[in-house]
DNA sequence: GCAAATTAATGATTTATTCAAG
DNA sequence: CTTGAATAAATCATTAATTTGC
């Protein structure tokens, strides 16, 4: 297969700007998306219809851009991080400061977690782990779906009973 | 910038019988490490603290080992990756692109968009060109000329048409 | 073979973000 | 607008690999 079937509009080949037609969508470069993430961090979140067009018009020198890409961009960022943030806040309470006491464990929740809001007690069976292909996961960070399924599992899974099986915990995962 | 302050462990009587007796830093054995790459592997990115104590509670079996332990190296095994895997793929952006017509600003968002959804990591991208000192822009695959153009004239835009007040700081470096 | 010296990995800290609550 | 919660990125620091001279 090569490598134009994915139909992304690579910039390779079109310094003149206009470049292929053939792109479906708008495929960002790196100084668009730099320039973007500076603006949504400097605090812009909802640009004006003036303030959009500019900044496409700005950015267009990087490469093919309309004004509805940055607006989308904005829509998608601000929207992305938000869920990012909720996603993670209701199962991960960590320690943090407390390494330098080496207080361990205890500290952990006397850092004051909630943690336990997890909802769901979902009876999710744990064989989860069983149907990840493991071999096929890679290094990849595609942690999103996967994860969210899995952590709910692993708690099961890991929390099982931990009788000090040594080698028990491991081989359950191979 | 005082830094060199860390690193006072009281030299604890490391227990277990793997490990040294110095409190230098958490060792792991083979096996505690190939436990917390199947986890990470199978998907686990950021350990609950319950998950944190019973993985650290199960591997002490392998030898010394501590929560904070557990919870730095997931930390670092997924930054790391993640580094790793930037460093690769740094033009494949992309943002769920939308094929909607011309871009007339509210009007837009009262379409109803109901799609962003998808958890996507790529929208992180790389920040790492923020550290660029402004007129290094990357000698990507990119052609030439084009970035010395935007660096000027985004400057003028953003300057005269934004709103947000203090943080211009931002636009000493685009 | 073996250590001293150098380099690569990786554990541990610090810093800068983001969203959200008050 | 300020502050709290919680990272993820960047950085510091130490251990293990390795290279090198003998």
């Amino acid at each position: 297969m090569e490598e134009g079937m994915s139909g992304f509009c690579i910039k390779a080949g079109n310094g003149g700007g206009h470049g292929n037609n053939k792109c479906a969508r708008w495929n960002p470069t790196i100084e668009q998306v730099t320039v973007l993430t500076d603006l949504f961090r400097s605090g812009l979140r909802t640009p004006t219809t003036d303030q959009i067009q500019n900044i496409s018009s700005q950015l267009s020198f990087y490469g093919k851009i309309e004004s509805k890409n940055v607006f989308y961009w904005f829509q998608n960022h601000k929207a992305r991080e938000r869920q990012k943030r909720r996603r993670i806040s209701v199962s991960v309470i960590q320690d943090r400061g407390d390494p330098l006491t080496g207080l361990e464990g205890k500290s952990l929740s006397a850092k004051g977690f909630a943690e336990v809001d997890q909802v769901t007690e979902t009876d999710r069976v744990i064989k989860t782990l069983q149907l990840f292909p493991l071999n096929t996961y890679v290094e990849s960070e595609c942690e999103a779906g996967k994860f969210r399924i899995l952590r709910d599992n692993c708690k099961e899974v890991i929390g099982r009973e931990f009788d000090y099986p040594p080698l028990d915990l491991r081989l359950s995962f191979l």
